[in-house]
DNA sequence: GTCTATAGACGGATAGAC
DNA sequence: GTCTATCCGTCTATAGAC
C-alpha cells in the first residue's frame, strides 16, 4: 500500500478489504478482519461505507471503472485509426487483457488482489453483485466480443460464443491464480508475471478464434 | 435427487449440501440451510458428519474419487492399446474432460452442482481443502499434463505450462458456468449442454497446444 | 470523524432425553 | 439414530459520548 497522509481512513479500508476479499471471499471475510488489518475502528468503517456489501462494491468498481474507461477509449482510438479496415486480433486482445494482467502483477499497490477478486466474480455468484457485473463488466466484454467477432465470420454463432467463453475463462482463471504459478509449476513459471502471461495469452486467444471448425460431433469412446 | 428408501439421511444431506455449496460457497452456506433443505435435524447432521468442513470434504471426494479412478483407468488402457506410439491428443483430452462435462450436464442427480464446486475450487482457496486438492486433484491433472506434454516437445517448459494452465482454466470456468450459458449468450447456447461444450472444448484444447510459438515478446502499445 | 459499548441475530456445536 | 433445547462465540449494525 502507498503512503497515506492525513485522514485517509476510507482508502486504508479499501486496500485492506481488497486484500482480504481476494484471499477469503466475501462471506469468508468479516468486517472485524478488515478493520483489524486496516487498524481502523469498526464503527468508523460503517460511518464511511454504510455496510459490508457497499464496501465490496466500492472495492470492485473503484478499480474496474477506470480500467474499463481506458480500455474502451483505446479500442475506440484503434478503430478510428484502422478506419474502415479491422483492428488486428492481437491488438484487440491486448487492449482487452493487458490492463488486467498488469494489475495482477502489481504487488505493490494491491492490484494483484483486485485481479483475484475479478477472477472469482464470474464463478462465485454473489446475489448483490449481479447488477454490478451486468452494468460494469458485461458491456465491456460484449464490446470486445463484437470486435473480435468480425475476425471470425466463418464461425457459427454458437461456435464463436463457446470459443469466446473459453478465452474469457482462461483469462479470469489466470487472473485469479497468477500468484501461485510458481508452486503449481514447480518453480518453472514465476508468480505475478504479467509479461509472461500476456505474451502467451495473446497468441493463445488468437489461435482459439482462428482454429478450423470441427464439422462432425465427437465420436470417441 | 434419486429416490431414497430407508434411512438415507447421510445421502440426503450430501445432496442438499452439494447444491447449496455450489450455489453459495462454503462460507455462504450454513448448516441450517442444508438441514433445512434436506429436511434433516441439525443435530443429526453433526451425528453423521462431525462438522461442516468434513461435510464439504465428503461432498467433494465422493464424486471426484470414482471419476478420477475411471479417468486413470481409461488413460492406462489407452496407453496400453497404443503400445509404443502415443495416445492421440483428442483422446487424451476427451478422457480428461468428458466425465466432468457430463457431470456438469447432469441436472437430475446433482452432478451439475458438483461440477460447479469443482469449477470453483481452484479459484477460491479454502484452507482446509488445500490438502485434499493436492492429494486428489493435482496428481490426476499432472498425469494428463505429462501425457499431453509428449505431443508438444517443441514447446519450452514455461510455454507449455502456460498453455496447460489456459486449458485447465477454460475447463474449470466452463464447468462452473455451464448453467447460465443461455442467459449469457442471449439464448444462442443452451444450459447444461455437455455435448456442445465437449465438441468445442476438445478441438480448442488441441489448437492451444499445437499453435505455433510466438518467438518475440509482445511489442504493442 | 472517531471512539466505547452494546443490541440483536445467527453461527457451529453439543448435552441428554427418547 | 433422531429429536429438543441450549451453550457460547461471533457477526453486522447502531446508539450515543467525545
Amino acid at each position: 500500500m502507498p503512503g497515506f497522509q492525513k485522514s485517509d481512513t476510507l482508502e486504508i479500508l479499501l486496500y485492506a478489504a481488497e486484500e482480504l476479499f481476494a484471499k477469503q471471499g466475501f462471506d469468508g471475510t468479516t468486517l472485524r478482519d478488515i478493520t483489524g488489518l486496516a487498524g481502523v475502528n469498526l464503527a468508523a468503517a460503517h460511518y464511511h461505507l454504510g455496510n459490508k456489501e457497499a464496501l465490496y462494491i466500492k472495492v470492485f468498481t473503484r478499480r474496474l471503472q477506470p480500467i474499463n474507461e481506458s480500455r474502451l477509449a483505446r479500442l475506440a482510438r484503434a478503430e478510428q485509426e484502422a478506419n474502415i479496415s479491422l483492428v488486428g486480433m492481437e491488438q484487440l486482445i491486448e487492449i482487452m487483457a493487458r490492463p488486467l494482467f498488469e494489475l495482477a502483477a502489481d504487488t505493490q499497490h494491491g492490484g494483484q488482489y483486485f485481479a483475484r477478486i475479478l477472477g472469482r466474480c464470474l464463478v462465485e455468484p454473489l446475489p448483490f453483485m449481479e447488477a454490478i457485473i451486468t452494468a460494469e463488466l458485461q458491456p465491456v466484454m460484449a464490446r470486445f466480443g463484437q470486435a473480435l467477432r468480425r475476425h471470425s465470420p466463418q464461425l457459427a454463432p454458437e461456435e464463436y460464443l463457446w470459443r469466446f467463453s473459453f478465452v474469457i475463462g482462461a483469462m479470469h482463471h489466470s487472473l485469479a491464480t497468477l500468484h501461485g504459478m510458481k508452486v503449481r509449476t514447480h518453480g518453472i513459471c514465476r508468480d505475478h508475471d504479467a509479461a509472461a502471461a500476456l505474451q502467451r495469452f495473446i497468441p493463445f486467444a488468437v489461435a482459439t478464434f482462428t482454429a478450423p471448425v470441427k464439422p462432425e460431433p465427437v465420436n470417441n469412446r
